[in-house]
DNA sequence: TGTACATCAGTGAACGCGCGTTCACTGATGTAC
DNA sequence: TGTACATCAGTGAACGCGCGTTCACTGATGTAC
């Protein structure tokens, strides 16, 4: 609330500020929404229009927090993975992480995969255009896709290693991303639904997905 | 946009009139923020306050078109199931005209099972509480739960026929609607993926997940 | 060391917008006599 | 058959609200001389 002005020169620290109220907004509210400009303003304690000296317009803002929310998700998957020994095991904890993920931090999910793309500030940085084959698989995924890029090589890690009988890793990766987000989507939005037990559900999902032997 | 006025002791036509506004401008916008009263009111070709007789409030109208979709819905997944014949070719059925709604009415199953029942009117008719073991198993389900029991009722005929070897038809109809609802989902928040073969992956899912040997 | 000045961080007031909702009303329609 | 009147469908203007965005500004801070 209370905020000193900042020195010279270190007017850029209130992008970082707009971006950490943004993100407890998100956080607080559960509703993309609710991140309004005023809003940001008010969480970091300055006026409205102090944000335009940082971002360009609110499609800017909320394109920065998806960003960031992204390279959360992304690092929690990537740390799940690299923790585990063993390219079945990496792919179980890779698919583990992303549920444990959405219901830990249900409102960041939220703004991953339960937002219209269309709702984001600059289209030529939806999922929808940069999610095709060619990307996805390539070596530098865009934030993004990233983490879908490390499902496809999880499979095809336990491709390699004779694991799994799949023959074709992205369009399991695919239905394997489907489940997951079904599942994820579901609890965050009827968390009081009888749920069945996560881990056992995750096994069925995994390996009957990637047609891996039990 | 041009209307004339109804006739006395006719007045309640405005109010299916209104429903039917609403209804289109979900279709049209792809969005439910976009049924405002006042977008109601100008889609129906009549002044805003001209709502109020007929629904105590917007949330009146929201709930109302919410349970006009989930009849639609309901209405075609019954239809489906009574096609077939057989407990497994009932079951996919159900399973594949769930899908099919979600691709062919892909805004109407955003008022479904993609807007947090928060944002309902009534918070006693929401799908939360509403869904729980006994009700979705009973004799008279509410409207928005009728297709998930219509769903355990199919997988308990494949038991009894002997042709799946579940042991536990509410949580696998649970696993099962979870999947169907992660493909939906994505379906229409991501349209340009290089999708799958939606009956290959129905096959995948609707066998494995309620235990049907192929 | 002191002072004038440019720069920079941030403000306050205002704009037009669409919203939900309220209120007092208008005028056509049917009915009672 | 004609007329007064109650009823009903629907309106127009207004309210307060929060929003994104613009604009002219203020006042502290650092720097040049």
């Amino acid at each position: 609330m209370v905020r000193t002005r900042n020195r010279r020169g270190e007017g850029g620290k209130l992008r970082a500020d707009s971006l950490a109220g943004a993100r407890e907004l998100v956080e607080q509210a559960g509703d993309p929404e609710a991140v309004t400009l005023r809003a940001v303003a008010r969480q970091v304690g300055i006026s409205a229009p102090s944000i335009y000296p940082h971002f360009a317009d609110r499609a800017a803002i909320m394109d920065a927090i998806v960003d960031d929310a992204f390279a959360d998700f992304n690092g929690a998957i990537s740390a799940a993975i690299e923790q585990a020994s063993g390219p079945v095991a990496q792919l179980r904890a890779g698919c583990a992480a992303y549920l444990r993920f959405a219901a830990d931090r249900p409102n960041r999910y939220r703004l991953l995969f339960m937002r219209d793309p269309r709702a984001t500030g600059d289209p030529a940085r939806d999922l929808v255009p940069a999610v095709g084959k060619e990307l996805a698989l390539g070596p530098a995924p865009a934030i993004r896709t990233q983490s879908f890029a490390a499902l496809v090589k999880s499979l095809q890690g336990c491709i390699e290693a004779g694991q799994s009988a799949s023959t074709d890793p992205y369009l399991d990766s695919a239905a394997i991303w489907v489940a997951l987000h079904g599942y994820a989507t579901l609890h965050v939005l009827l968390p009081f639904f009888p749920w069945p037990d996560t881990d056992a559900l995750l096994d069925r999902l995994v390996y009957g997905l990637a047609r891996i032997a039990a």
